[in-house]
RNA sequence: CGGGGUGUAGCGCAGCUUGGUUAGCGCGCCACGUUCGGGACGUGGAGGCCGGGAGUUCAAAUCUCCCCACCCCGACCA
């Protein structure tokens, strides 16, 4: 039992200055958490309590799936980073240390080297696979900014699983476990969620999905459709590409002279205000435009290559984007020395006419898919002061490919449906993907088959955000006035609230009802301080959030019918139940919520 | 890394513009008493390198310069 007399606790009655999300600043005014540094905090009883109950749900769900549970230390020798190359592509972001004699050590921001290597040292056989690992571990990323309390730290406990596979087949259905283990986990935990296709980012891969928390303060842009099920990480969309229309009867292209028109802005007022640009129908938009965008492509060997990106103008490109197209290989900008190095390249005037592998320039030109055969374009001519119109696609240039390296908006259209999709924030919970053999490959990790040749197993990795988890729940279940956790993760079943002097029949019926609870395997909270008003009592059950709150106040003084009045943290809804019925009445509440 | 903001008691803040008693308020904490169903009241206490350093001055929380830390927005981010 837990007795409020004697926690470890001290609730605040002001927001800490520093706590600017719901999660945070109540976890910290309810004496859950206390920051320590950036990124960094330390777990007082009451939000350990929470932790582990959280802890012990992943574990329980990650069983029943029929993954085994290992452990790894977190401080971590540098060779197998060094040999899967992260040591050096993983950058600022993780960090490391030297031992006393100066060997390099890193603190583990993921594990799949650690994982690879424990397959690698305990199986040799195709028959002993599949396997599927996980360990709970605290991980350390050197983040950039820290922010939002829990939910980006820089050290935090994470959840990552691994799975084993002969053949993609095995993997695929040991992706298809994991997933379905998660969205377990997800509706065990009363979490909203989207799934959303993903890109495996610097981890490699194919299949991927994120475990997204819709809600305000994620730092995950997604788009979802507004009328079907359709989700996606914005990284991942795949731009819906027009149908091609015929070029037969299409007007010619003609250049114009368009002076000070290095903007897509500036070029469209001047097409607009000029007689013979004037589109016949109606006022030419920034959309009728195609601005080509050049950047440079530090390839992972470390040579550069520029590439050109032809987007409607009234997009920009979106950098998340264009590096999810284009990683390894990472994009920089095109400076006045590049361009002083390309003298076909007439900056803001560029034009298809110039670009592609076969054009003067021979600089490689990938499209928007909306740049499809037959559409018409204002675009560069490749002169200072030169535009053309009507410059079509398929007829007039040839782009070497398409990209999606364009902004995404509210109101594009559903790559599923067709309907419109809108823009929406969430907290990344989990991310799922397969990872093939990249790291199987890089550090040896080989079965022997059927006919004794050796193969290399192919891999998945699956993470869950387990702190992240905590305080997404945090977010979710609060109000004004404190948390409201949901029964398997809060700290106790009943917040026990002893409203009446000192010593009185309300302290006495208290007791004796937490030690009735307790006996009955509810998990009490007490409130038993002394010279403590009924009122800070009450706001403190509040703002911890048990999700039952029973007190024994004036009611058990009624001789003829002493009550105990219970309340739900959620709902408020309060009902005055009978002294004698009480321990009953409570195990049903409990046992059905 | 760019922009903005803040550093004064455990927490939240005032004081700084215009330098000048012993640096203040609320909460929390300690002692005694009263109170006991919505963050009670009285009396008396404890608790400060005013982020750090250098300077200006008879005198610096306050003015000047440098540094550091933290928070927010952006960049970045399995």
């Amino acid at each position: 039992m837990l007795r409020m007399s004697t926690l470890f606790v001290r609730t605040l009655r002001d927001d800490p200055a520093d706590a600017e999300v719901a999660s945070h600043r109540l976890l910290a005014r309810a004496g859950y958490i206390r920051r320590v540094a950036p990124g960094g905090f330390s777990w007082l009883p009451l939000g350990w309590l929470v932790f582990r109950n959280l802890e012990r749900i992943v574990r329980e769900e990650m069983d029943a799936a029929g993954f085994q549970e290992v452990h790894f230390p977190a401080l971590l020798p540098r060779e197998p980073y060094e040999a899967t190359g992260r040591w050096t592509e993983y950058g600022d972001n993780m960090f490391r240390l030297q031992d006393r004699r100066g060997a390099d050590f890193l603190l583990a921001p993921t594990h799949e080297e650690m994982f690879t290597l424990l397959v690698k040292d305990v199986y040799n056989s195709y028959k002993d696979l599949p396997v599927s690992l996980y360990q709970i571990q605290t991980k350390y990323r050197d983040e950039a900014r820290p922010r939002a309390g829990l939910l980006r730290g820089r050290e935090f406990v994470m959840k990552d699983s691994y799975s084993f596979d002969i053949d993609d087949s095995g993997l695929d259905a040991s992706y298809a476990t994991h997933r379905a283990a998660y969205i377990s986990l997800f509706e065990r935990l009363e979490l909203p969620y989207v799934i959303v296709s993903a890109m495996s980012g610097a981890m490699g891969g194919s299949a991927s999905e994120e475990f997204l928390a819709p809600m305000d303060v994620g730092e995950d842009t997604f788009i979802r459709c507004t009328s079907c099920d359709f989700a996606a990480n914005v990284e991942a969309v795949v731009t819906p590409a027009p149908r091609p229309i015929a070029i037969e009867g299409l007007a010619t292209a003609v250049v114009h002279d368009t002076p000070d028109t290095p903007t897509i802005t500036t070029l469209v007022d001047f097409v607009n205000s000029n007689g013979a640009m004037r589109h016949p129908d109606r006022d030419w938009t920034a959309a009728d435009t195609l601005k080509n965008v050049v950047i440079k492509l530090r390839h992972p060997d470390g040579t550069i290559e520029p590439l050109t990106i032809g987007v409607p103008g009234d997009r920009d490109v979106d950098m998340k984007r264009l590096e999810a197209q284009v990683a390894p290989a990472e994009p920089e900008p095109f400076t006045e020395e590049d361009f002083a190095a390309h003298p076909s390249l007439v900056k803001g005037y560029i034009g298809p006419g110039v670009l592609g592998t076969e054009g003067t320039s021979g600089i490689r030109y990938l499209v928007d898919p909306r740049v499809v055969t037959g559409t018409a374009w204002i675009t560069g001519a490749n002169q200072r002061g030169n535009h053309v119109i009507n410059l079509v696609a398929g007829r007039d240039f040839q782009p070497d490919g398409t990209i999606e390296a364009a902004e995404i908006r509210g109101g594009d259209t559903c790559p599923a449906c067709g309907s419109e999709v809108e823009i929406a924030r969430g907290i990344e919970l989990a991310h799922i993907f397969q990872l093939g053999r990249q790291y199987a490959e890089a550090l040896d990790l080989t079965v022997q088959n059927e006919n004794g040749r050796p193969v290399v197993p192919t891999m998945g990795s699956y993470g869950v955000g387990v702190s992240r988890c905590l305080a997404a729940i945090a977010e979710v279940n609060h109000d004004d006035i404190g948390l409201c956790w949901p029964r398997e993760i809060a700290p106790a079943d009943i917040h026990l609230v002893i409203a009446g002097k000192e010593s009185g029949p309300q302290r006495e019926a208290a007791e004796t009802l937490a030690a009735e609870l307790e006996a009955g395997g509810l998990r009490v909270l007490l409130d038993d301080r002394v010279k403590v008003s009924p009122g800070v009592r009450f706001k403190d059950a509040e703002l911890i959030g048990v999700p039952t709150i029973a007190v024994a106040g004036r009611g058990v003084a009624d001789e003829t019918n002493p009550t105990i009045e219970v309340k739900d943290r959620r709902t408020g809804d309060r009902k005055d139940v009978p002294l004698a019925e009480v321990v009953t009445y409570l195990r049903e509440v409990c046992a059905s919520n």
